[in-house]
RNA sequence: GCCUCAAUAGCUCAGCUGGUCAGAGCACAUGACUGUUAAUCAUGGGGUCCUAGGUUCAAAUCCUAGUUGAGGCGCCA
């Protein structure tokens, strides 16, 4: 039976001078008169092995040497110790049978490539050091995600993704129709679904209604939004955890929002400590102090007005200038984030600037949205507590012209049992980011979609 | 959508104000090497200089348009 290269790896002393078969992709082969030595990853772990390879133990041993970097190996052999070597056990191999071969022009070199170079190899990309630790960290960071908020007695609620409603106010939308071109101008009585329809670029209003039957839900699923956005920080398909709680203000949503944040890279040093120092070393120097840090401390809490306040002291520094009362531009967060050396809450945000849903406070000017602001990423988090009295709700859908007719089982959650609720959206692909310090989301999505660019 | 920059070997790049400018390192191939770890050393093959026009005696180099990529801004997660 073969074995994974993990499992060697977290009890390798265990395993010393036992005979062992493990299959996995040649990252380098160096060979020399009388043995070699091959890197073999099996992408079970984000470090390779070292097998040991000799001409008097191979009847092959001149086709091992020339199996070149991407080969497919199945490897019988015996685990040897190395503690005085760089690394701590090798496998002595006694057979190497070529699994599958790679040719001369495989893309990816035992050398550094570029970022850019790498997702124009998309289908090569996960068998790199970089792209390995990425993808695994992704997916220890979903699992996580799920396991906080199931401990927490939250139900995993699986919002539609296609939508006929338009009033999400969350930006532009793809169409989904069966209809060809010159029928959709016509309308969409014939359609599909008998309506327009769109893929969805949230899940919260549908999230609404679940947390008013079970207190406390979340969704974590794909997010369409068709913004031709070019920015290292947008992409057309990305993935969003929306948690929504009832019986909850603003306070309880941004302490949820804190909470989960802490719980996810915790979770990562326990799971990920490897990878995380790749990417301390490779990617970002500082990132593990700066994780540290977060897990340290509490989030900087502040008022739109309060930061207003800070940018307007150093208004000098901006190429747009802060204005009272106004949305904050990139530059602006970048400097409050780094103001504050860590991630920072905004909130009560001019009514103007923000949803319709969002609870109107008292002074009438702002509303209850917080957003959580991060060092690279950006905007991690957008929320609020929720507009929960339906005559204000309904002053506001007038005010900034959302049709009210489609929503109206949004409405009658306010009339049967409706109560002070709250939630957030968090962009997992930009938390992803957060934590391992990758500036382009191009890097931490498997096959990214961005304005004209469904390659693979 | 607006602005800026880039494109030369499989990869990363050099190539100046047009005139031996088709180059280097890595990769690959062959050989050497009894412990390498992005191994080292020697030799070798490898190019539509992004595409299409234009200027010129002469264009990788200058001009125009396009394509693709990247960065900044806006929109947001």
């Amino acid at each position: 039976m073969d074995i994974e290269i993990k499992k060697i790896l977290l009890d390798f002393k265990a395993y010393a001078d036992k005979e062992v078969i493990v299959k996995g992709w040649v990252r380098n082969n160096r060979a020399q008169k009388e043995f070699g030595f091959i890197d073999l990853n099996d992408g079970t772990a984000f470090e390779s092995v070292q097998v040991v390879y000799e001409d008097k133990e191979l009847e092959n041993f001149k086709d091992v040497a020339k199996y070149n970097s991407g080969s497919a190996v199945s490897v019988k052999g015996r685990v040897v110790l190395t503690p005085k070597m760089k690394q701590a056990f090798e496998i002595k191999a006694d057979q190497v049978i070529l699994e599958g071969s790679s040719l001369e022009d495989y893309a990816i070199q035992p050398k550094r490539h570029t970022r850019e170079f790498l997702r124009e190899n998309a289908h090569f990309r996960p068998r790199t050091n970089l792209f390995n630790a990425v993808f695994r960290v992704r997916s220890v960071i979903s699992y996580a995600v799920h396991k906080f908020f199931q401990e927490r007695n939250f139900i995993y609620l699986h919002s539609p993704i296609i939508t006929a409603s338009d009033a999400e106010g969350a930006g532009e939308m793809f169409q989904v129709t069966t209809l060809g071109q010159t029928k959709v101008e016509e309308g969409h009585k014939n359609d599909f679904f008998g309506k327009k329809s769109n893929l969805s670029v949230s899940g919260q209003l549908q999230a609404e209604a679940f947390a008013l039957a079970f207190k406390n839900v979340y969704t974590f699923g794909p997010t369409f939004r068709a913004e031709k956005s070019n920015t290292p920080r947008h992409a057309s398909e990305f993935w969003m955890i929306e948690p929504e709680i009832a019986f909850a203000d603003l306070n309880d949503d941004m302490q949820l929002a804190e909470d989960m944040v802490k719980y996810i890279i915790k979770d990562l040093f326990e799971q990920c400590p490897s990878e995380l120092a790749f990417f301390n070393k490779f990617v970002e120097k500082g990132l593990i102090d700066k994780l540290k840090n977060v897990l340290d401390s509490s989030f900087k809490r502040i008022t739109h007005k309060e930061a207003t306040d800070i940018l307007l002291k150093n208004n000098d520094q901006f190429v747009i200038k802060a204005v009272e009362g106004e949305d904050l531009a990139t530059e602006h967060e970048k400097f409050l984030t780094k103001h504050f050396n860590g991630p920072v809450f905004v909130t009560d945000w001019p009514k103007g600037i923000k949803a319709f849903y969002m609870r109107m406070n008292d002074d009438l000017e702002t509303v209850a949205a917080m957003d959580l602001l991060v060092p690279g990423a950006g905007e991690l988090i957008g929320g609020s507590q929720r507009e929960e009295r339906l005559d204000m709700l309904e002053k506001r859908m007038e005010e900034m012209h959302v049709d009210g007719e489609e929503l109206w089982w949004y409405k009658e959650l306010r009339k049967y049992g409706g109560n002070k609720h709250a939630g957030y959206g968090l962009g997992l692909d930009r938390m992803i980011m957060y934590v391992t310090g990758v500036d382009n989301i191009r890097d931490v999505i498997p096959f990214p979609r961005t304005p004209k660019n469904c390659e693979f």
